[in-house]
DNA sequence: GTCTATATTCCGATAGAC
DNA sequence: GTCTATCGGAATATAGAC
């Protein structure tokens, strides 16, 4: 077995991402992804043996992806306003494709999931707001944002209008989604 | 046919409404609902024939609870800060019995609805900020309420907090969802 | 690693009796 | 308005050949 996953794989976890992205996680079947990729239902089963085992290798995958997002924001020459558009920028890609936030979309099916995905959502979540809020609490030391909440409640004010307001926009047009950004960023920037 | 609904009906109502709350809407079925009501499968489909027009009456009844909210905001004795808390504490009660805003949990399912479902969310969701957007309106004229962006993106901004907060709370604790209620109305009243 | 074939269970839905 | 009975289909999953 390599240490990298095969191409079937890979392509199962892009797709499975891209399903609860745009449909959520409990509204799409394997059958879904073997169509799409032209492989029977059982090849799907080979790689993830049951759905909630993809939802685990997804969700690994983001935890993966922001450890390196957080790590390089150590970078000291990244000034806090280009940090907060890097995260920024995923959410407008998200809105532009129709799609919504992962999290944001397994969160409202949290209590369908097992006990072994609720934990891994929460340490993805519990990561993304630590990245965000020290994004924050170092910007405001260095005088490049202003907010007046502590890091951690604005961190989740923030996250939360991105994560809400790329759903909102699916629905209500594009336009409040781009109001939305603007407004925060022109209210933390100094 | 009287013109109020049976209590049957009601229930079913009531029960699917709170099924979207805890587990969205594509992770509950009519034998969910019947086994709770010690009724038949086929006497929910007698009242709602279709799962797309149980939601569809789910969202109506939402629709005209905020009619009559959004007219109840109409009496000039209301203070804009207690409409403000009236509005949070919907939330508030959402987050304390672990549930998820109904818009915010079936946004999440947007694209696996019918267009007549998408019709009547897309109503739902305008008719509340629409009010919310109100309230901030004439609070700042009374110069009981304080913010920069204009109503309609305040309204956007407060909404996703909340709604997406109370998510997030269900997942890291709620006290989270405290935190960002406070800082809310910190912020939004003089 | 992918296939065929199949098992099981559940889901949404309907016909027709009461 | 609720029941019994049942259908067609889909979803999750597995056994075993290639």
């Amino acid at each position: 077995m390599a240490a990298r996953p095969t191409d079937t794989k890979e392509a199962i976890l892009r797709l499975g991402t891209e399903f609860i992205q745009t449909y959520g996680y409990n509204a799409f079947s394997y059958a879904d992804i073997s169509k799409e990729l032209h492989i029977k239902n059982a090849a799907v089963h080979y790689h993830f043996p049951g759905k909630e085992d993809l939802l685990a290798g997804i969700i690994d995958q983001y935890i993966h992806r922001y450890r390196e997002l957080a790590k390089s924001f150590g970078n000291p020459g990244i000034a806090a306003k280009q940090k907060l558009q890097a995260i920024i920028s995923r959410y407008s890609l998200l809105c532009e494709q129709g799609k919504i936030c992962l999290i944001g979309s397994v969160c409202t099916d949290y209590n369908t999931l097992p006990e072994s995905v609720k934990t891994r959502l929460t340490e993805l979540i519990e990561l993304v707001l630590g990245m965000v809020e020290k994004v924050l609490k170092e910007g405001k030391k260095k005088g490049e944002l202003q907010f007046t909440e502590t890091a951690r409640v604005k961190s989740m004010l923030l996250m939360t209008n991105l994560a809400a307001g790329v759903q909102l926009a699916r629905i209500t047009g594009q336009k409040d989604y781009t109001a939305i950004c603007n407004s925060l960023l022109k209210q933390l920037v100094v």
